[in-house]
DNA sequence: TATAATATATTACGATCATCATATTTTAAA
DNA sequence: TTTAAAATATGATGATCGTAATATATTATA
């Protein structure tokens, strides 16, 4: 047996971060597989050895990119020991610097829209994955999961907006607009 | 002068018109020039000789698809006398209808993550068409700019991943929890 | 009806895409 | 050190893209 044991499943691995960085910073479609395995430190080739087409690749790279933000965001919220953990997290999610740090911010605000005009396959992985973000959300703010849903829409509408407008002072508008209102969704 | 006054004109609105749908179905760059053309009844040739290239018309049907959303509401809001306008207008906006009818429908759900990406030219426009759906809805609320933000932005927020979402129960409740907390955001 | 300006269609170009076939490199085991 | 399986690289294919050049069709005016 050639290359040392689990060599194909840590490139393979690497494939799909590089794949999740370069979607969410370009979006699915503008990514081409080339680009990704140049991102990964290797040529195009090789691709279809790992996956069977670029669709699976998505649902992978999506299911890594959330299960991330999750761990970002429970890493951000165990930090801080004095403020409610939701409203730490939502300072973040809502700061200029994740607005700006596409490359390792949330996959909602840059894919959803791809998203729903992509695979079944694809969306079946997304939706698994939102569940577990709307469950981790509520868990965390200790509201319902209705209220949840509602407080990540809030979160994913205002930095989604924030991140499409030129205007500067607009964008850090929205961010703020939507910090406030999150936290008297959650205190209400 | 041959063909009748105004008819280039016309043409080029059916052109834009025709873009302006297409994007909302198929997102900006998975839809191609022969594409759109095709939608308005002509052939890719003649694209060039109504628009510099493909990003000008994107500016172009943006600022159209906008203009469209904010007079549809409009409508919706002047038709119901009794409700609050804008409960009216936020049940149209989360309504599985709206959710499913996304060629006539608003855009920002559906392009927001793909404009974030787009050329200067594009988010300038884009940053003015969202700066009057914000005023639209703020006034229709009642409420000053900061809350209107968050309002459309929840409104936003909601559509985009109830449209992402594999299962109907999950998407209706989405849609179902953005209602709520949207037309309490606007009562409290 | 003939003409000429204007609008549209046809055709083509170079680039890039996803995908695949084949050649080359790598390295664990013999 | 050799060998052969496994992993990667090279190169090619057909499709489609944005864009442009050129040919054709249209129709208000003369």
């Amino acid at each position: 047996m050639p290359y040392p044991k689990g060599h194909k499943m840590k490139v393979r691995n690497k494939i799909v971060e590089s794949a999740a960085k370069a979607f969410r910073t370009n979006g699915i479609h503008d990514v081409s597989v080339p680009f990704i395995m140049k991102g990964a430190g290797l040529t195009h080739g090789g691709f279809y050895s790992h996956f069977d087409n670029k669709e699976q690749l998505v649902a992978e790279a999506c299911r890594y990119a959330i299960s991330d933000t999750i761990a970002l965001l429970q890493e951000a919220a165990d930090q801080d020991k004095q403020n409610p953990k939701i409203n730490t997290v939502i300072d973040y999610y809502l700061s200029p610097y994740h607005r700006d740090q596409t490359e390792m911010g949330c996959i909602l605000p840059a894919l959803s829209g791809e998203i729903s005009r992509s695979s079944e396959e694809v969306r079946q992985v997304f939706t698994h994955e939102l569940e577990r973000m709307i469950a981790f959300i509520s868990n965390l703010a200790d509201i319902d999961a209705s209220k949840g849903s509602a407080l990540l829409s809030t979160m994913v509408g205002s930095l989604v907006l924030a991140r499409s407008v030129n205007d500067p002072k607009l964008s850090n508008s929205l961010l703020s607009a939507g910090k406030q209102y999150a936290k008297e969704l959650v205190m209400n």
